[in-house]
DNA sequence: GATTTCAAAAATATCCAACATTTTTGCAAA
DNA sequence: TTTGCAAAAATGTTGGATATTTTTGAAATC
């Protein structure tokens, strides 16, 4: 047959209410380490107190909840800290897997490349003139995109499974400096050009390079006025 | 006061679930690609349906169990491939964490680096004769242990949760190779010696380069006869 | 004999109500 | 102010019930 499913998709309660709590806590509706009390989230989110646990474990194996026994569940918290572990983490990561995909990729990745490239330029224009939370998410999700392209021809499900929970983690961290205009987007087209032009070429020491510098771009505020 | 109890103890039901059905897949009681049925495990383990259900939801997190939607959960595949994929990851995790706790970790660390290595060279020996269920328990304990002193030093959080992931899902790999005599004791007493004094002399090069040799061993049986 | 179809059976996903246990809270006593 | 303790709140767990989905198996068709 030619249409299967999407099996992945969110086809159930608990992955809607997933869904519905990570775009809350990227959005810092829900705050770093605020408790998330059962009986709170069924009247807020709905679902039963099972599904609401079952969501919370989740988000816990994600990074962006934690639990503690006989004490529930709370926000992660994020400090200035907990931005350098995952870059630090995100830098080591990303590197290995572009590696891997720049060793791997064929040219049909490369295009996946160009074109997720091109969807994140639109969503960097759009994003820089006028935030609002519409564009935020889209432009949130074009940055996903272009990331797990770029590393998707490294053919190591787990290195791939780790990138989707890191970058998740980050997401609090780079929406927060959006809203805060810390974002330098004449400096982020340039080093998205370079990456793309360095992974086109396969040269390697310049890719991981520029990879490298994006990632701890979000460290360091470039002032983006 | 003085003593405080572990909070992070298998306190609940469903730690204890989690604990016994980690232990089951790393013995293989539990078979790569089984089908988990929640009415069969709750025979086999106790607890009720959700308590069973939360516990795959963490297991799924750890990696040892994977879950799709309508579908129910399995135990995860352990291929070659796997295997493989598990170490590259792996090597990179604990390199850039060793090489974080070489540079952070005070002489405290280094003691607790001598004290299991004394313990995991007591746990190979005797595994190394007469090899129990209950001797290879505590020997890959001691191996857990061994590896998670030496980057319990790192500062980072993240690194230190990830290894410990990491090392879960080897697990099984590494007691099967236990089983079949596939483990070369000799080989693996001087690379845990190797890498011990090399993290005393704080030389990152040499310390680097023996982990790596020692988490690349697992890939390449070293016929233990 | 192989394939398709479709109903029955099995399994998953969800909810509600109840209860045990633990943690937190608030108030009174020292 | 601190301590102690009871009440309240929240978490953890269970059982039963029901809707939905997947799987199974047998009959019907080619």
């Amino acid at each position: 047959m030619i249409f299967r499913r999407d099996t992945d998709k969110d086809d159930t309660i608990v992955e809607m209410l997933a869904a519905a709590l990570r775009r809350d806590i990227a959005f810092g509706a829900l705050l770093p380490d605020q408790k998330l009390k059962l009986a709170e989230l069924r009247t807020r989110y709905g679902g039963s107190t099972h599904s609401m646990r079952e969501t919370l474990r989740i988000l816990t194996s994600e990074g962006l909840v934690e639990a503690t026994a006989q004490r529930g569940f709370r926000v992660t918290s994020a400090t200035e800290d907990d931005l350098r572990d995952i870059a630090l983490v995100r830098v080591e990561i990303e590197k290995l897997a572009l590696g891997q995909a720049l060793a791997h990729g064929d040219v049909a990745w490369e295009g996946q490349v160009i074109a997720a490239h091109h969807a994140l330029q639109k969503a960097e224009n759009q994003v820089a003139g006028a935030a609002d939370d519409m564009s935020a998410l889209e432009w949130d999700e074009a940055c996903r995109v272009f990331s797990a392209t770029l590393i998707s021809a490294c053919e190591s499900p787990r290195l791939m499974d780790l990138h989707g929970k890191l970058f998740n983690q980050s997401r609090r961290f780079r929406l927060a400096q959006l809203c805060e205009g810390q974002l330098n987007f004449d400096k982020r087209r340039d080093r998205q050009k370079q990456l793309v032009d360095a992974v086109l070429a396969r040269d390697e020491t310049a890719a991981l390079a520029v990879l490298q510098a994006d990632i701890q771009a979000e460290l360091t505020p470039e002032n983006g006025l």
